[in-house]
DNA sequence: TTGTATGCGTTATCAT
DNA sequence: ATGATAACGCATACAA
């Protein structure tokens, strides 16, 4: 049964031709007669070949590896994005090597690069909050590595980069908020040293005051995006006094957080306080009550990247599509926010 | 700043000595003298050189890749396997490759394959459940290639696989429930034509008879899994009459539904209904009330796989370790369960 | 203990 | 349009 995985020579061999002709038809090259090109797909497809990568890597200097670097916590949408490239790059001949790393830590460049060089891997798609490294961007453009990094701010070149519009769609709950009633909001944010955390405080903040609201200082509590800091942001939110009838959190994560937190000063979400999230992880639409919040197109972003990074890698510094890198998160009306109705 | 990447060559130039030799080096060879071996690792590390592993793979065969093979929509845990996984692969010189795929589906075997073949994979981690599938096991022992099976039951060689034992876990559950004072005990189970299912049922059925109590099979109502098939699961168990005290779910995402529906119906958790769920995911320590459960040690296990199938790969053929394979699940007690108290 | 020569499966440089 | 042949960077029989 262990027929060894045949080579090109033994297309070559099968259909009578040199190697060299093979490898031009694997590689697409235009100058193959017609006749010889049908035969020899003929013998790769009857003999089930399939070109070996390292060999194929070792002689062109690739290694149809892309890698993904990630720091983000949220598993649910780490895997959202990895099977969203791998729909893309499996069908195109690469396969995706994951490396999560730490996005504070000194050596996170040159870990980086470390891994890029070690597998020589093609290219990289760079998840939030590592993607707003600049000098990651900046190192992963001298190595030479072809990147797209995803992200909620447009901060590079379009070739290299799909963003998520997270300021229209905290807008959008800005007025949603607003058309519910309140005039009362909180908001917890993420780390104000992330791009993604400022652009949707000032999203939120715009929002709101285009509508003739103030999101003053009291009313914001800076968050870690982790479930404690939320906890911590609610209680200080929630004791002020008069208190916000709603509340708006840098993600779902916190914001189950001040469910929590109002279940254990007795307040009712969301008759006495609406809630409302960013992510739509697996938590908001399972939690009582399920969460209101906003959702990112994840997997279509994903596969994005992996499109571009793949033209990017194979057009080898020609021109590439920069148009199409924007993608429109949009709101999810769920149960935990509603007018303000304190009977 | 491009210096070429240093090769074998420049390193064996330098040191004065053979390629050879300084192959040796690199690869533990007992026969090199010791000040040839010092100076060798001298240049090395001047020059920051390491082994192209394309090179090394194409001459030795070998791609020091390592696949992840999962269907399980969890992504929480998915996440952590895959940590565990490159804490270890990641200082061993290995990377790791991941590739989701179709339990369900009549490819399943063919597609694995085909996954493995054209990456030249060394070794794969299959996970839940996937790693039941007998016939992958077997199509990948033909194919030469090693692997280890995470999974809930001991159903392959020691040096294959990484148990979790769940039944000794779930039969601590029992015990819980029965010394909270519950007797009757409904169970949702998952799908039946799953081993971790049907060891869970039996597990849990066995130490409930151990302690005097049935678990009719009026009790038992077979989910997917899913969170829409534990509502199905929920309301039905919640609908009999007399109803059951306590419901323990084969899974978290189905302990959730059952607090939904327990909802609906306007039972209390846990003063009139306790639920206990399985994995431990992120739900269950966010969700209102907080879910009883059991927790794998995921990151352990994984970190388990990866050094036995390092091991066997470069042991090649000879004796490896087989002692080290189960690992204990524990019970993490919440809020969802608790005495019956209709007061 | 060390070195020489060959092969791994491709791509790429030349011819023809 | 097609074909010899040399890289690519390393491991490994086989010598010495």
């Amino acid at each position: 049964m262990s027929d060894k995985k045949p080579t090109i020579n033994d297309v070559a061999r099968q259909a009578g031709v040199s190697k060299r002709t093979v490898s031009r038809v694997l590689n697409g090259s235009a100058s193959v007669g017609e006749r010889t090109r049908i035969l020899i797909q003929q013998v790769i497809e009857k003999l089930d070949y399939s070109p070996d990568k390292q060999a194929r890597g070792l002689a062109s200097s690739r290694s149809y590896l892309l890698g993904l670097i990630y720091d983000n916590p949220d598993a649910l949408y780490i895997d959202q994005v990895q099977r969203g490239v791998l729909d893309i790059c499996t069908r195109r001949g690469y396969e995706l090597v994951v490396h999560p790393c730490q996005y504070q830590s000194k050596n996170l460049v040159q870990e980086s690069l470390s891994f890029i060089r070690r597998s020589r891997i093609d290219g990289v798609i760079v998840l939030p909050p590592v993607s707003e490294s600049r000098e990651l961007a900046a190192a992963l453009r001298e190595e030479g590595c072809q990147y797209v990094r995803m992200a909620s701010v447009d901060l590079d070149d379009h070739a290299n980069i799909v963003v998520s519009d997270d300021r229209a769609a905290v807008s959008e709950m800005a007025r949603y908020f607003v058309s519910l009633g309140h005039q009362h909001i909180g908001f917890i944010s993420g780390p104000l040293n992330y791009r993604s955390s400022t652009e949707r405080l000032e999203g939120f903040r715009d929002s709101l005051r285009a509508q003739g609201l103030d999101l003053t200082q009291d009313s914001i509590a800076e968050g870690r995006n982790s479930y404690d800091s939320g906890l911590e942001c609610a209680n200080r939110l929630l004791s002020q006094n008069p208190r916000p009838t709603a509340i708006f959190a840098n993600n779902d994560e916190m914001a189950a957080a001040v469910l929590r937190v109002a279940v254990s000063m007795n307040i009712r979400v969301p008759e006495q306080l609406s809630v409302a999230g960013f992510d739509d992880n697996i938590l908001a639409s399972r939690i009582i009550p399920s969460l209101t919040t906003i959702q990112r197109p994840v997997a279509a972003m994903a596969t994005l990247a992996a499109q571009k990074i793949i033209q990017a890698i194979e057009s080898h510094g020609n021109q590439v599509q920069r148009d199409d890198f924007l993608v429109k998160p949009h709101l999810i009306i769920r149960e935990s926010a509603g007018p303000y109705s304190d009977n």
